[in-house]
DNA sequence: ACCATAATTCCAGAAATTTCGAAATATTGG
DNA sequence: CCAATATTTCGAAATTTCTGGAATTATGGT
């Protein structure tokens, strides 16, 4: 991927997160794991119609920051740990080279341990 | 700030990086280092009117995502590391839980060397 | 005081996003 | 095949964001 490309796909990624309902699923699906969650439980969740969740999710899906995947009758929804991590690693490379210390502080901050 | 008040806030900050213009000028003035650069100097390397530009710059800044210092008559415009670490700080943090080896993986392939 | 420069704010039209009920699609069970 | 369930797609109104010319504010030089 250019690098022209990946900032195009980088705006339509954090689009999809600058909702707040989109935001909280995305966060609740990563927090759920590997197995995910189903449509109609996020919908309940997030206390919005599902309807208008399945548009959310849509519009994560295109962004690449969730899969689905059908089961039967339900879909489950789930996080796309490698389309967050392109996104990440995006907005901290720019940051390493500008402010070096950055990066380490935010290493320091989380150091994966909660 | 709790857990609620800085999701709201992140979604004000991804939302101000989910703007093609936007997000060029952020990763310019990161790569710019604390000096920053001029307004106008930002827009016509952006190629967008001034007027245009004010309004991007001023949802950076209302976001946390940039500093603005005027001197005599430019005004300069300078990434905010802070913020940008605040908010890379508060998308790892989940995804470290969810997916304890996805920090690692992002770790290992920035390096701070780029 | 006046003029020139730098930038912002005002304003309003254009474009994009958000919302959700209703209708359509997919799947299973009887 | 029909009914029930899960979800998406359609459609259209409401809201928000984006854009940039014109007017305004701020600063410095002569």
């Amino acid at each position: 991927m250019t690098e022209v490309n990946i900032q195009v796909w980088a705006v339509d990624a954090l689009g999809a997160l600058a909702h707040e309902t989109r935001l909280a699923v995305f966060r609740m699906l990563v927090t759920a794991g590997p197995d995910g969650m189903i449509a109609g439980t996020i919908a309940e969740s997030a206390k919005v119609p599902p309807s208008t969740m399945s548009h959310h999710l849509a519009t994560l899906e295109r962004a690449g920051l969730v899969q689905s995947e059908r089961e039967s009758r339900l879909i489950h929804y789930r996080a796309d740990y490698e389309g967050m991590s392109r996104l990440l690693t995006f907005l901290m490379k720019d940051c390493c080279q500008g402010a070096p210390d950055m990066c380490a502080d935010i290493f320091a901050s989380i150091s994966c341990n909660g």
